[in-house]
DNA sequence: ATGTGC
């Protein structure tokens, strides 16, 4: 793999044979990934192949080896010269995001109820693989208001309040979601709305321990030794079986669209045809699911913050990293719709966007950042003229398998560790914390200063994790 | 990521 050293941040792969656009990964030499046991970089160029990508096909910093598409890759397509959907530019676990609260309480002030307060986060979290949720809703009638509404629906059914939907992406729901070309398949998985879900989910109580950024920080909420919740979390069995299904219908309709690709997983269909619009729609109504997924969680988390604490939690923000959108940027100096895959990659809106809420206008939008288990986690923000449609990292970015990480852990005791570090923690099997150890992922320090290095966004706080509940 | 691997 040639990479060409563009500047410090920047790395090119210069475009050949079928590839369209070149390729360009932002990260420091110490991030790069180790082509021998990681194939995201020849993943950044077969993705410079899809039909219709514009300007480049890019690499965060935090990328790593995905399905088809890297995680941590951003790819673009022109709609209106035959540009592509690919589910597998969104991933399985479609609109999985972050959502951050912030409490007017200080570390200090939480640490003599601290174990209360993990109990009772612990008792009305559920988790784990394939258990049911807090919000029993269920069948395509029921779940047909949640799918179009998002977080919104979930505001109106009294989970959370309007001031919420200020501080969500979207204002809490992605339009176009169509509930019919959702499969019955995936509506029988919806069941689990308001449930984290394992892997690396998890819903984290946290202290604000710098601030980069005071101006920004305060329009944000923000400030030094204050606690905030922070929830990682997506659309849970009903996403994965929407990119199950469109996976499938895809690789049948390359064939009639003419469309070759370098890799089976990199199935797609132009967004302007019935397979491209059917996907984004079925797509769009998991991303609606995710939202009132963290927003049920979210309010069930106030609720027992408010019981211990007596203080409320405002929402800081509430912002997916696994999504395709229909934007519109400029492309050789022309306005142009494109289709935006974030994989693993999280959207940044410079300030003075108009999708930006007025208060916010000013500073940009908050771009949450989840740290792996016991490493801190960042709130970013979008900056001016940013290249990559304004998107930057989404997190620390594995650097083992699970299988590796679950390995190499042997004889050692995760939990113990967390808690030696005085992070409480509840309920997490051993297998899952093994598989989320801090030796496999990226440092999340070096992943956010490359992104800031790369100019792809600015550092605005840091939090520590305080406590943890897991799957 | 996922009622975990055709």
């Amino acid at each position: 793999m040639e990479l060409v050293e563009e500047s410090p941040y920047r790395f090119r792969i210069d475009q050949h044979d079928e590839m369209r656009v070149p390729g360009v990964v932002f990260a420091s030499r110490s991030l790069l990934p180790d082509v021998h046991a990681d194939k995201s970089l020849e993943q950044v160029v077969n993705v410079a192949t899809l039909p219709g990508i514009v300007d480049a096909s890019y690499a965060m910093p935090d990328v790593h080896w995905g399905y088809g598409f890297p995680i941590g890759g951003v790819a673009a397509t022109d709609i209106d010269t035959g540009g592509v959907v690919s589910p597998g530019g969104v991933g399985f676990d479609i609109s999985c995001g972050v959502r951050l609260l912030a409490a007017d309480l200080d570390r200090s002030e939480l640490q003599p109820v601290l174990d209360k307060l993990m109990d009772g986060l612990d008792m009305s979290t559920p988790r784990g693989m394939g258990k049911g949720g807090l919000w029993h809703v269920s069948g395509r009638s029921g779940l047909a208001a949640v799918l179009t509404g998002g977080s919104r629906y979930a505001v109106e059914q009294g989970h959370g309040v309007a001031r919420d939907l200020e501080r969500c992406e979207d204002y809490g729901a992605v339009g176009d979601a169509d509930p019919d070309r959702v499969s019955d398949r995936a509506i029988e998985r919806g069941g689990q709305l308001g449930s984290l879900g394992s892997g690396n989910h998890f819903l984290e109580v946290q202290a604000v321990d710098h601030v980069y950024d005071e101006r920004t920080a305060e329009a944000f909420g923000l400030r030094t030794g204050q606690i905030c919740v922070m929830i990682h979390c997506g659309s849970r069995g009903l996403g994965h079986q929407i990119c199950t299904d469109y996976i499938r219908m895809m690789e049948g309709a390359m064939v009639e669209h003419h469309i070759r690709v370098p890799d089976r997983q990199l199935a797609c269909a132009p967004v302007s045809s019935p397979e491209g619009q059917a996907y984004l729609a079925a797509m769009a109504a998991a991303a609606n699911y995710a939202r009132a997924n963290r927003q049920v969680l979210g309010e069930a988390v106030r609720r027992v913050f408010e019981r211990v604490t007596r203080r409320g939690l405002d929402l800081v923000y509430d912002i997916s990293h696994n999504l395709a959108k229909i934007e519109t940027h400029a492309v050789d100096g022309q306005q142009r719709q494109l289709c935006v895959h974030r994989k693993g990659a999280t959207r940044a809106l410079p300030p003075g966007h108009p999708d930006l809420p007025a208060d916010l206008a000013g500073v940009g939008q908050p771009v949450l950042i989840p740290g792996s288990m016991g490493a801190p986690s960042y709130v970013l923000t979008g900056v001016p003229g940013a290249p990559a449609f304004a998107s930057t990292c989404h997190g620390a970015g594995r650097a083992q398998s699970r299988k590796q990480a679950a390995k190499s852990v042997q004889g050692q005791d995760p939990r113990r560790q967390l808690e030696a570090r005085d992070i409480a923690v509840r309920g997490a099997s051993r297998r899952g914390l093994a598989e989320e150890v801090p030796e496999a992922y990226k440092d999340i320090s070096e992943v956010v200063e490359a992104a800031e290095g790369a100019g792809l966004c600015r550092r605005v706080a840091r939090m520590v994790p305080v406590g943890v509940v897991k799957g």
